[in-house]
DNA sequence: GCAAAAGTGTTCATAATACACCCATGG
DNA sequence: CCATGGGTGTATTATGAACACTTTTGC
């Protein structure tokens, strides 16, 4: 393809970067984590998702892994491609071409974050104004994640690995933003079979203690009801 | 690539490359488009999808038409992004990042194409040997072209206009792969609404003449069963 | 004893599957 | 008249949806 050294002219490339969407449901609301952008003249007291420059010698995957990181102490989540963005213009700087990640922590594994200073959580319903294309980049992940709660156990990773049914409906009902029917939702969840019973049952406070459960495997699988 | 050659200090980039995997049906096989790959001395006599660089003003998709339109002739067919192929040592030469498309033309469209010198189908079974990642990324295609399949409109952008229930059902068979109940298939594809009957018959032979079809619309939609 | 969440079954409607024969045409 | 693909219906089963009360605990 390119056999020219980089003579910056007629040299077709791009900066190559990635942004990382990083979720994680608290509150009864599916939160997302963000960072101030302060790129003058451009972007000033506006936020964006943590992301940043791919290096010669890694791959989109790693760079997002070592992003989240490096910006905001996260590690071991899971983690998937969701597109890759392209427009000429989503960078005022120059043309940079996104590849953009959905990553997943339980509020549990959020807590234990190393804190970084200026990384914070926001609702997706609150968000405050974005730089880039990062509304556009947000928008479409939640859009993925909700398609794939329905079809795949990848809820998972948004749980500690012990957790009540009750918890799990919880994150169903956030994040596709619609009440279900508690009896259904546990014979339909139970009889997949995805679940283990663990001993012990979690005693939450003034009610009746909550049988607890696991997954068998959080290996991400596609329930091919087809 | 270039990392050698760091005319620009620690600039971090990557050449950006798009690949378009185009498949038709035909003969009973999914088929997709190849050309031969020449690159000494890393390949020869091999073949790959057609590709190349993204240009500074345009955006991936862009790119993609217009290489297809350009090393294969072929314009105006269903096109989206696939996924982003960045293992470092995919390319021999050096770092080539790639965004992946999937196309789909019909049989007819593939009858009209300019015949560029050097393009060929290929049967995804018979597959000769391939230049880059282009094995796996025609294995993701096809993963997701099957997957598409099922619960969107998608298989219209493989057809003609007009078409018989059995020419629909057939494309259905050959991409996944198995048979289907002829009377539960047009049951089922017919109280989707999505099809309209059009005047006249289909005359093929020596046999019954069959009511021609046509997708009321093209624009791909989701059948939400959910 | 009461507030709060856990837990549990049945009925009904709809969708998926399995399955076999007659129809219209060209040669 | 026969070979070829077009076209149709029913019975069975599985799945999804609607729906209300009892249980266990902390206070």
């Amino acid at each position: 393809m390119n056999k020219n050294k980089p003579t910056k002219k007629d040299l077709k490339f791009a900066i190559l970067a990635v942004d990382a969407v990083l979720f994680m449901v608290r509150d009864e609301q599916l939160e997302v984590l963000l960072m101030p952008v302060n790129i003058q003249p451009h972007f000033s007291g506006v936020h964006g998702v943590p992301g940043g420059l791919i290096d010669s010698s890694e791959t989109a995957d790693e760079a997002a892994e070592r992003h989240l990181l490096e910006k905001a102490g996260v590690k071991n989540m899971y983690m998937e491609q969701l597109y890759t963005f392209s427009d000429v213009e989503r960078d005022p700087r120059g043309r940079v071409v996104s590849v953009a990640y959905i990553a997943l922590i339980s509020q549990e594994q959020a807590g234990k974050i190393a804190n970084k200073k200026d990384v914070e959580w926001f609702p997706v319903k609150k968000l405050p104004e974005l730089a880039y294309d990062h509304r556009k980049i947000i928008q479409t992940a939640i859009e993925r994640l909700s398609i794939k709660l329905e079809y795949t156990n990848i809820v998972c990773n948004l749980l500690p690995d012990e957790f009540t049914l009750s918890e799990l409906q919880n994150i169903y009902e956030i994040i596709l933003n619609k009440e279900i029917d508690k009896r259904n939702f546990r014979k339909k969840i139970l009889s997949l079979g995805m679940l283990k019973e663990v001993s012990g049952k979690k005693v939450g406070g003034a009610n009746r203690p909550a049988q607890v459960y696991s997954f068998k495997s959080k290996k991400l699988t596609t329930l091919d009801i087809l």
